[in-house]
DNA sequence: GTGGTCTAGACCACC
DNA sequence: GTGGTCTAGACCACG
């Protein structure tokens, strides 16, 4: 089921290490490796995200501008910009990398604060439970087929 | 036992989205939480490390200054850095928070390549081991630490 | 009411025991302190007040990097450096200790050049009058803050 | 009356900025200042000094030397360290700017912990009574005539 | 234009 | 030899 998205559950933090735009890339990825969001869905315009998180258009544009070059989204002059129907796939160098470096600082912090692994794990348990839940707004598609 | 480190097993990729003395203070913290240092251990100088890992001074010395203000080090003219005999403690919500977003980023990337959760579990084992393993060179400690 | 400083009235003395950037964060504070700037109101960048006081950019950058990391900065990348609108407390015993070295230093400085306590306290009004003096100057603030 | 001083009220932070042979060197002139050292005593041997600190004797002989190079004390070979009977007067311009920075240190300090001007005379008064008191340890000088 | 990072030196102060 | 400070550039990322 195609999805128009009108609202997005993304949490902008203006202080973060992290860049605006970074933190609206990884919100989106995370929606889709998430199921949130699908192949196909449209996404809201970039202003029209921009207002909603109120943060300049430009910025989100950037976002958005990444996540196509990278393959997981794409514009159509016009219409609006959707999700690739056919993901990317990362090397498996790098996804290896990143998912690594990603247990990596979980365990350390872990550890650092006095849990051990099974801790750990739990954690991982209970954060997956709050990923999956949280769905965005949306309207049934009514968009031209051609681009499903 | 407290040592003089002599010897950092620390790894530096150039082309890395982290600047270089976050990965040097990434590194130390995971030295820290994982038990290869211990408080009370004299790092090396910021040269030295420098030296090692083929970077310019300056950038040893930030990492060790950040981590000085974070209460993880402490330098003492003319006799060296060492880690603080009183570990930071971060209060309770800060660390919930860092641990969470750790936990959604692996689940996240994990999720991409078509993983799932069992699959995110043993990829944490397997890190942990690596964690473990791997120590530091080093030599007894024979400073006097009355002066400290 | 916000503002933009452009002008700061700090003062570097080249030979002075204190290294040119804690001079910077001290003068800083002090404005604080003294109502001369405010929370909210943005500092020049770095590189403007570095040309200012005909200093290397770097050594303004430690000082704004100091008092950030003490909670009285606060920076965003692209957009400048502002004063925290939550300042910092001290715990109770440190702002006891600080206060009474400073008195301590204040009296044996007088009484070694033979002034006694009226002495001191007249100084101490004297310049009290003179830090309430010169204010920075700044231009009306028109920035959005609903982004920070 | 001349003293024999055998026991000097001096504490030593070994974290703090100030480098330990200025803190040595501060507080002999602020004894000094106070009077509860006066010209002419004796000094304890930097030998000795060093142990009750716990500090390198080298330490305390850099601070011994910088106070002889200033004019306030006297070695004298084999016979050991005094307090000069006349002591030096700094020049008017650094006396002012010394004792002006001080009462601005105490003053922001004061602001910034939402002080007013009469709490900080408060202070200032309460610190001299502190000051007033404690004496050093000491014996009745037996030392030849010659050098008072 | 802003901050963020990095380099490759230099000189000094401390212990 | 250690840390502390400073310079005078450079290039990049952000908004």
């Amino acid at each position: 089921m195609v999805l128009y998205i009108t609202y997005m559950e993304i949490l902008i933090r203006a202080g973060d290490e992290l860049p605006i735009y970074r933190q609206v890339m990884n919100q989106i990825t995370e929606a889709l490796a998430v199921g949130r969001i699908h192949p196909g869905d449209k996404l809201p315009s970039h202003r029209n995200l921009a207002e909603q998180l109120v943060i300049a258009p430009l910025t989100v544009k950037k976002a958005y501008d990444e996540l196509e070059s990278l393959g997981f989204l794409e514009t159509q002059r016009g219409r609006g910009t959707f999700v690739c129907l056919k993901l990317p796939r990362l090397k498996m160098a790098e996804q290896r990398d990143q998912i690594a470096a990603a247990a990596r600082k979980l365990l350390s912090l872990a550890y650092m604060v006095g849990l051990d692994f099974r801790d750990a794990v739990a954690i991982l348990k209970k954060v997956e439970n709050e990923m999956l839940q949280g769905a965005p707004s949306a309207v049934r598609g009514t968009a031209d087929k051609e681009d499903q």
